[in-house]
DNA sequence: CTGTTAGCGCCTTCAC
DNA sequence: GTGAAGGCGCTAACAG
């Protein structure tokens, strides 16, 4: 068995609440007494027990999160920079993948929120609807990430994905297009990325004077860089060809690159492709990727601070709170001017 | 408070041995008693506190896996993996970044490893040295994955780095080329990934009859893919540019594609280029990049099973496991016909 | 087959 | 400033 805080004690001859003062340094500790313990603690080689704190306490500086699919590398980039920042906090996340379904996600946020091993939950949430989640009694924070909202029931912390895809779109507007294709997932509740970034597609035509062509919107089974791939060879096999296409992430504008070139299909002379996301490979694909690009960090920052002001017992009405995003243009689009 | 066993004891009228048998369905519990116990358990909406029977069992059911960063695609997929092959097993996995330095994985294998969290660990080092991680006495089993070992004192999973780079150098040998460049990390301990590659690329080169020219060895920091970027600026300045070159990493590789084309050189004609890892991104790079494929999957899994096993109390001597690896030939080298 | 009870290791209220 | 003792919620001896 492992050294105890009682064998510290022991060793120390002193009595465990004085080990327990030093180690979490409380109160007034005489010196000749700290440095007794921490003698004897040294010399003993000792640790805490975790989980023994923990269920005393009735806190454990653990928070969780729940994604999709951390190789998906939207979310790996969110998890790396929400794993930075909660030790800067002094916490630990423990990272669960959900796969994106409904049940899943609720059978995660059942044992994880009763389970008294985190103590909040950040969640990025896909097949959970907006109407499952408001109804939801979570005994423990729950912060959602992403388009998902709980009306005004939870924490939120997100882009405005309407917004965002109303201006890459308009910026694709602008530039002079007017067969602007989209790839977007199939319409079924549980794909609430797609969504708004529709929504925000359509507006723009719309405010454009451009006619939505239902030819144009191409819809995918995933946002994987194969669907991507396979919808792109679709549109290109129209009639008609799209002068621009808006994908609603940067996986399938990737998967799209990939046929265009295939295709010998000039990007962005031809057609220019959008993404949404900002991924680190975006910077490095022929041409580069204009994309949208949310703040992830800021994303993480105001999560874990709204999570903290809550373990902290903040009993405020839910918020939900808006994270900039930018249009970031590179090579694959062509600005106003050319 | 949430609710507690004992109150489920109490409201079904029997004692709590009887709930705690029901919850995990032990030895031989009546029907009716099984039937009372749940009646009174899904009336209450129990569920159990897993910190305070972890610290009574002694075991935690949960296991811990450090690695550099969970945003690089490597790391990210094997992740991926891991978290679905334990949960499979029963597990949940815990996953913490260590910047892949020494210090930060010697003080989170501290913690974890005496905290109580976790039962056993998977640690993706690269920062430690084979000595230091032999030194280690962990109180609970530890596996190492990747390409470092700790002599004999730990058991490991990995693939044969050495063979893998050999056999991918021997292929751009054997497909005619001569001025084969590498991308490794700068020589420094700190850099475990370049050395076993490395040593099978001079391997290769050896017996293909090939000087190693120091020219054609361009060192990198990080394995990132700007450092392919600016790695592959600098071997197409040479006076005799390579005419293929071999990338430690496929994000090295994806570096050398995008400066490649930058400067209109056609690949694989006039340069092949080789990385390593195979990862989901490779499949869509322009052109599609060759590359040396571990089995993820494998990996994950025996790893997995041989820290399953230590859990489960075997002390056989530590074991060194070999995983297959293919080489996985896409668009970016030419194969020894063409 | 089921009830009673003693800890797992720690923190913290109460006395001193 | 320090010591003694109880209990966080659960499981597993030990009876019966």
């Amino acid at each position: 068995m492992a050294v105890r805080l009682r064998d510290v004690a022991d060793r120390a001859g002193v009595s465990a609440r004085s080990v327990s003062n030093v180690i979490n340094d409380f109160h007034y500790v005489s010196p000749a007494m700290r440095e007794r313990v921490q003698a004897a603690i040294k010399e003993l080689d000792y640790q805490p027990n975790l989980l023994a704190r923990s269920l005393r306490q009735g806190r454990t500086g653990t928070v969780g999160f729940l994604l999709p699919e951390i190789n998906v590398p939207y979310f790996g980039e969110l998890a790396h920079q929400i794993v930075e920042q909660a030790s800067e906090l002094g916490l630990t996340v423990l990272i669960d993948e959900t796969g994106g379904e409904s049940h899943r996600e609720m059978a995660q946020l059942e044992v994880m929120s009763r389970s008294a091993l985190v103590d909040g939950i950040l969640l990025s949430a896909l097949g959970l609807s907006g109407h499952q989640l408001a109804q939801l009694r979570p005994r423990i924070p729950v912060v959602l990430l992403g388009e998902r909202v709980a009306g005004s029931a939870l924490d939120h912390v997100g882009i405005d994905n309407v917004a965002a895809a109303q201006d890459v779109t308009q910026y694709l507007v602008d530039s002079g297009r007017t067969r602007i294709a989209v790839m977007a997932e199939k319409h079924h509740p549980l794909a609430p990325t797609s969504r708004p970034r529709l929504k925000g597609y359509r507006a723009a035509l719309a405010s454009g004077g451009l006619a939505v062509d239902p030819q144009l919107v191409a819809r995918v089974d995933h946002l994987r860089r194969q669907d991507g791939v396979d919808a792109m060879a679709r549109l290109l096999a129209l009639p008609h060809r799209p002068d621009a296409v808006f994908c609603v992430n940067d996986l399938l504008a990737i998967g799209a690159l990939s046929e265009l070139h295939r295709q010998r299909v000039r990007v962005p002379e031809e057609i220019s492709v959008v993404g949404f996301d900002d991924v680190e490979e975006c910077r490095f694909t022929i041409p580069t990727l204009s994309t949208v690009a949310p703040d992830k960090a800021e994303i993480a920052r105001m999560a874990l601070r709204i999570l903290s002001e809550r373990l902290a017992g903040s009993s405020e009405p839910p918020r939900d709170l808006r994270v900039q995003h930018r249009l970031t243009l590179r090579d694959s689009s062509v600005g106003a001017g050319g």
